[in-house]
DNA sequence: TCCGTCCTCTGACTAGAGTCAGAGGATGGA
DNA sequence: TCCATCCTCTGACTCTAGTCAGAGGACGGA
């Protein structure tokens, strides 16, 4: 058994108690006189408005249901549809000063909700709570998130590597220009070069990080980013760890990285992850460390 | 403003992402080929049978609808009905053979939920998560309780009074007679000579407390007692502030109370209440430290 | 024994949530 | 320019959840 079966009752006796009482908060909009349906969605057009299509994708709603709900909202005058000015197929949703009061009403009963939650407790305890409450949206967001292959012209692959240029570029003395030190391109962030992992938390990509096999019996991380988003969830050490089953599963005996030495959290990870350090294996002009760790030859079990 | 933005905005935060992790663990059940109601049910009945009168009131259930749900998990031949023994207007309902194996079937389903949850963890995560996870599930208990007045002839009270009997009988060296010590009438725990305060926890009784208010301006705590189910929730702290508040209210500068040697969480719990010790002010056999306690004029806003 | 109360069941509803198929306009790549 | 695809809307449904009023048997105290 992977997971250990108290572990499991607890979380379950968790979800009980806090369903209960929580649940409350999370439809304190059914106190509304409109349908739950129609409050979820004012509430998630936002106060910038939104296009139907993304609505529709972060409700997970059927079209057909959406509209209808729309134009009810639309009906009682609390939003406004219009086509989108640069694709007239897609419409957007505004909310009127009607809907932004009501939006603004849901908005005060879920903090009276969550204000009632907190009132019997003194003063201590509500740290407590607070604190611990913090702890556990953290590790269910990390637990949330996905880790998979993608190939590296994927959108959700160049979004990351967006991130991880745009960060260098602001980090690294002097700046980074991609394609000066030594670039890699797509042919060898997947198969049978090497390959391209991202990790995604509600489909949104957060993080990423490829691997390259080398014909020595080692394999090369290469493109290690964790979103700031998402950071503090040890996000970086899953997907190093991921990365390093997948080299030893490919066969790699040993997994080699170089690093800029102004990321100071990543060569503290490396070193954590139980990397050390060794003489340059290349002429990286933006490395400064260059690590190294053994991974077993039995791939580690899924 | 009593309770702080920022906790309040960090408790929909946290609902937010909770809810979305454990809604689907807390209806996994939704994934049977039986609707929610019937599973809920199927689930409550539990392995040892229950009275449906019982099972109405724990899921808070219209007893037509519930009625009709027991139809048809009969009909599906999940359930067996059967007229009370005890009282013939009761029904009792208990799984089959069939019911039981479905039952275990959603518990199966829901542990794997929760491992799922789990499973993208590290162990030093999970061991965070589960302690953070408690952490917030008695926090969220303690925070449910209600402290309310209470006649103390009332069922509830009643429940309460007989735990507490029930304890010192069980802890006092030499046994209790609530007859002998110095007994406490009802006529003395409610208005206009004294109160009575029951915790409950939806709405099982949990706890309880009694005021009597004395000629000199004092008032004296009796019958401080919470259950065994709901102890390390900050209970007895709570009820001990209610009635010192309560006091307050009442005109009294001063509040006293005794306790038996035995009970020393009580009397730590005294101690960092703010009581000191004092000379005996009665002459009870079972006690052995008498305190009091000043309380401020005003009465704290509520 | 009588009567108010309790427990359960039945019939008759309503409303909300969601599904499905298809129409029709808009877009964009071949 | 054409056609597959995309986005939205409409109509026609289904299924659940839940409510309400009232019937009828059972109980229990006066």
């Amino acid at each position: 058994m992977d997971v250990d079966g108290e572990a499991v009752r607890r979380v379950r006796r968790f979800s009980r108690v806090v369903a209960q009482r929580i649940g409350a908060l999370h439809e304190s909009y059914l106190a509304s006189e409109r349908p739950l349906g129609a409050a979820r969605v004012l509430w998630e057009i936002g106060p910038d408005g939104s296009d139907v299509r993304s609505l529709r994708s972060r409700l997970d709603l059927d079209s057909g249901y959406l509209s209808r709900l729309l134009r009810s909202l639309e009906e009682d005058g609390l939003v406004v549809l219009r086509r989108s000015e640069t694709d007239k197929r897609v419409r957007t949703v505004r909310l009127t000063e009607r809907g932004t009061a009501e939006r603004a009403v849901l908005d005060h009963r879920s903090d009276d909700v969550a204000a009632d939650l907190l009132r019997p407790l003194d003063p201590r305890q509500r740290d407590r709570l607070v604190a611990a409450m913090t702890e556990v949206e953290q590790l269910l967001l990390a637990s949330a998130v996905r880790v998979s292959v993608c190939d590296p012209a994927h959108a959700d692959a160049r979004a990351c590597l967006a991130g991880y240029y745009g960060e260098l570029a602001e980090r690294f003395d002097g700046g980074f220009d991609p394609a000066a030190g030594l670039p890699v391109h797509d042919e060898e962030m997947r198969s049978p070069a090497g390959l391209f992992l991202v990790a995604t938390l509600r489909s949104e990509p957060v993080g990423c990080g490829a691997l390259r096999f080398h014909d020595d019996g080692s394999a090369e991380v290469k493109r290690l980013w964790v979103s700031a988003s998402a950071r503090g969830l040890g996000l970086g050490k899953r997907l190093l760890g991921e990365l390093e089953g997948r080299a030893a599963e490919h066969g790699a005996r040993v997994v080699r990285l170089d690093t800029n030495r102004v990321l100071v959290e990543a060569i503290g990870m490396y070193r954590a992850a139980g990397y050390r350090e060794v003489p340059p294996f290349n002429d990286n002009p933006h490395a400064h460390h260059w690590f190294e760790k053994a991974v077993p030859a039995e791939p580690p079990g899924s």
